[in-house]
DNA sequence: CATATTCTTTATAAAATCTTTACAGTCATT
DNA sequence: AATGACTGTAAAGATTTTATAAAGAATATG
């Protein structure tokens, strides 16, 4: 489900067994560093959705591996430590750390703090596209493009293809379109679908009279491809 | 030199007070709120950068007040609480809240914590220049050239603009630039968005008839290229 | 306080889109 | 080949959406 990956960057055995047994039984997928030196090495090479970084390493500072890191790792970094220590966790946070939390911690807080942070990672302008051959349809911005030339379509246009695409390779039945369009109130109505169907073809197909993006399932429905 | 907003919404005058004194020491404008009602009223007609939230309000829970937010408010929340029970810390880190600190608190470990936050509201693409063909948008000093020349604009049209901007390419419905601009309250004044565009037009297009820059998306919204 | 500027609101014309009707073509079955 | 159910296309109205001007309200400016 989750499989979002997480290095753990600390040197007590116990406490990487405790989380890699935490974590991997929540679905996170576990790497994990002994000492700073490692732990900068591993999210090189394979930068995590997270960064779990004990303070107290036997190396080197965690604040100066947190500093290091942040240099070019734009992801959260939650921070472990045994000092309840105001000047430490002032210090942590504004050199980046994304949260602060002191040993012993709570399991599901950690847990709900890691969801939180991972959260976060994500950008708002999360590519989300479909791709079919020569056509491709950007459900953020809301636009189709056919060899890349943005094309001009209608609301109802849009989210007929939208919803077309969503299901590829199904076949979709009139009153499914009909109310995934319409509404449940236009269920008879399948002459609506045949007139939108036409001018998407006109559209998105090279030659709409042979149309291979939307293919006509008589009796039943379209299928698109 | 920050002047950012945050809001306080806890029933208690005197952590209100307290708060108040230590952020604006701070350089933070402070917005407050004794309920969770008139904190949803103000936050939705003056979003701030950070809310701060106590989670045991006299109307509704706090946690109620923190999905209602989380409807439409993306910044950071931190929720204050007396209570430091593993649940309500996982409820509200799960509802959206950013961080989550018990009462009482140490001042500068929430002054680090709200750095932290604020400085996470920040879009990673925080570029200060957007150019777009012969225009040339300058997001810090808030100023727009078309063809090397600084074009004058009304701050409403200039944060309509800029709106635009942020989401070049992407179809942004009437309600999002409405919410955006004229806050939540102004959600269905589509006639806003339409008069504002037009002057934009008339300034920043080549030939306004025939706009190339904002596209007319019928019956969605508009799309900035 | 007067003036200028900007914003909100209303009215209306124009444009775009949607719905509906009509009809022709297709295909399987008899 | 005739029938009938299904499908595709064009086009006329109906409806919705948009653009623009302009008046009144609010706000800023000196």
């Amino acid at each position: 489900m989750n499989k979002a990956e997480i290095l753990i960057i600390d040197d007590e055995p116990q406490i990487r067994k405790l989380l890699e047994i935490t974590l991997e039984s929540n679905d996170y997928t576990v790497w994990q560093a002994e000492t700073g030196k490692e732990g900068i090495i591993v999210a090189a090479n394979h930068p995590p959705e997270l960064i779990i970084l004990d303070i107290g390493l036997p190396d080197k500072s965690g604040h100066e591996v947190l500093k290091e890191l942040r240099t070019w790792y734009n992801k959260s970094i939650i921070i472990l430590s045994v000092l309840n220590n105001e000047k430490d966790i002032v210090q942590a946070l504004d050199n980046g750390a994304t949260d602060y939390l002191t040993k012993p911690f709570r399991n599901a807080e950690l847990l709900a703090r890691i969801r939180s942070a991972i959260r976060r990672n994500e950008t708002p302008n999360n590519e989300n596209k479909i791709v079919c051959n020569d056509l491709e349809i950007d459900l953020i911005a809301r636009t189709v493009k056919k060899n890349n030339e943005i094309l001009k379509l209608t609301s109802t246009e849009y989210n007929l293809l939208s919803l077309f695409a969503k299901n590829e390779g199904r076949v979709l039945t009139h009153q499914f379109i009909l109310k995934e369009i319409w509404g449940v109130g236009a269920q008879t109505e399948t002459q609506y679908s045949r007139v939108f169907v036409g001018t998407l073809r006109k559209k998105i197909e090279q030659n709409p009279n042979q149309p291979k993006h939307i293919i006509t399932e008589s009796g039943v429905g379209y299928r698109f491809e």
